[in-house]
DNA sequence: CTGAAAGCGCTTACAG
DNA sequence: CTGAAAGCGCTTACAG
């Protein structure tokens, strides 16, 4: 039960492919007669175009490749990431792309490749990627767009979220609730974010009096849940002894990761420890208690994305640059809300 | 900037175009010297082959779709589903194929079609999907395989999770440990997942003499965080008035609703009340406390549907159906555990 | 071992 | 308004 072709539509319908074809596209001219015949026929036989076909001629897939670097699980349902994914997902699906998701552990050629070959219409690179391979797509002539990456080449159009703007409202949140002494648990420093983050919450506690000193930054190897547990265990004496009264950390995973160790340790939050985090993954509203944090747009982060690429395949002339996107506080029980 | 194509390469290593073909391809003779000549040619244009001409020859994409329906958000971020995503990603890349992620909201024929025409090889549906969605898509010719679906079509190939086993297991750690009055949460019951998990849990409670009462099942509209939340703090009353020591709901997310409603009521859990979900989702580990439930091989379910639509798509003579997965109990400090 | 030719399913000028 | 022809970039028999 092979799936008919425009041949065969020509056949039954009594014209040539051209017309069917015509027809189809709704552009040139057709006579009613042979119109409403091919319609007919297209209808009965249920026919599909072959968008593979239709890619060869067009040299347009109308396919989008995402590019998720992730050394390990979770990838697509990654807290964080996943939200990126899914609003590009949405915001392809209207924009009738279909979108292939990719990851790559080892940061090799390997999935650029595969999108290559693929001859997808643009490349949405997610999280930071080696210049290489940038590089690499670039000289590959394919359009992309990189999101959170942290890469600052020269040209590459990326969507980022304000960072540093992000690590000053966590501290002027802290300090107006009247904190004194600060754990800050810091994520990788060659991340962008991370670094970002930490310099901004840096920045707004030096200029109100109170410089967050080293002996209370820590600096995790990951920015997982299991990182931030470990971390605050390890330096759990520490953190008692510098008297602090909250915890800043640079992203919700490892705040949470941190949260979770105090409470087991009996630490009632946000009364004798008050936490903060940032990012905004569905996880920080739902744990107990909730947790305050820095909301990154990831939705605004994935559509943009989206339109952006779609701007770049369509060869717009003036490519609106979404610029950095502004985060927002969002207030919760681990520092006291309700 | 044009990509090189084969004609580029053969012109260059003055070679005829198959010569070319046979080369990449392997297969076919060639001499060493004019395999020398095009391999370093293919080198030095960086050439890739086109994989939308491949297929349109071969009849073969080497892409995927993976469907998932989805109402609401999150989609591949879905704490149990996007897993599922993940294994099936993973899997794909190893056995070479790209894959598609689609959703579908109001599961029309819309997304269906729109794989139709990128001619995938197969799909994977995850959820349930509706009858006609699937007549539709067997009708197609596309070979299809079914995730945690809820669809008992005759010859439909899925993989499920035994949920009526898991529900039993829970049951039976839940009268181990003691409890007497156990508060259940039955997720949408028109889902055969969460239906058959409140099937095994009743079974066996019956069995040990112990029967849930009716008064003690509450019906979810939903199987979200929200929810469960919301229907522990609705039916509060009742929960105490019953002297229920425990809690089942029939997936994690109700669960950790429930007992985020609890803690915050100052609950205390495990001693006052036990919480039990289902699936292990991520968060049910990060939790605190940590929540005791029903693992479902998340993992088996996406790298085996990928290795079983493998061999449909390949026409391997006896596709070994890989039967109905066999969860597993994790005990963790919602039920007592360290 | 190699090349010319046909064909995969479409679209797009170009004649008529 | 319609059809024949060429072509998108490959692969695959088929001659030689």
């Amino acid at each position: 039960m092979d799936n008919p072709t425009i041949k065969e539509i020509a056949i039954r319908a009594g014209v040539s492919k051209s017309t069917v074809s015509r027809i189809i596209s709704g552009k040139g001219y057709s006579s009613p007669e042979a119109r409403d015949k091919v319609l007919e026929v297209i209808e009965e036989l249920q026919y599909k175009p072959n968008a593979v076909a239709r890619a060869m001629v067009s040299q347009r897939t109308h396919n989008i490749g995402v590019l998720l670097y992730r050394q390990e699980l979770p990838i697509a349902s990654h807290p964080f990431y996943g939200k990126i994914v899914d609003a590009i997902l949405l915001e392809a699906a209207r924009l009738n792309y279909s979108v292939f998701v990719t990851t790559d552990r080892d940061m090799s050629y390997r999935s650029a490749d595969f999108m290559m070959e693929k001859r997808v219409d643009g490349l949405i690179l997610i999280s930071r990627l080696q210049q290489n391979v940038i590089d690499y797509i670039t000289n590959f002539g394919v359009p992309y767009v990189m999101v959170n990456g942290s890469t600052d080449v020269g040209g590459v159009i990326h969507i980022v979220n304000q960072d540093e703007a992000g690590g000053r409202m966590a501290a002027e949140h802290l300090t107006e609730i009247g904190h004194e002494r600060i754990f800050v648990i810091a994520g990788p420093q060659p991340h962008r974010s991370h670094h970002s983050r930490l310099k901004g919450f840096r920045a707004f506690r030096e200029e109100a009096g109170k410089p967050v000193g080293e002996a209370s930054v820590r600096f995790a190897e990951t920015s997982t849940f299991g990182e931030g547990y470990e971390l605050m265990s390890r330096h759990y004496g520490p953190f008692r002894a510098g008297r602090h009264t909250a915890v800043f950390a640079t992203n919700d995973m490892l705040a949470l990761g941190a949260m979770k160790f105090l409470l087991e340790q009996g630490t009632r939050i946000p009364e004798q420890a008050a936490v903060v985090g940032f990012d905004d993954v569905d996880f920080a509203a739902m744990f107990s208690p909730s947790l305050t944090t820095v909301r990154v747009d990831t939705w605004e982060m994935g559509t943009g994305a989206v339109r952006l690429l779609d701007e770049l395949i369509r060869h717009e002339p003036d490519v609106a640059h979404p610029g950095q996107l502004m985060p927002r506080l969002v207030v919760r029980q681990s520092t006291g809300a309700r």
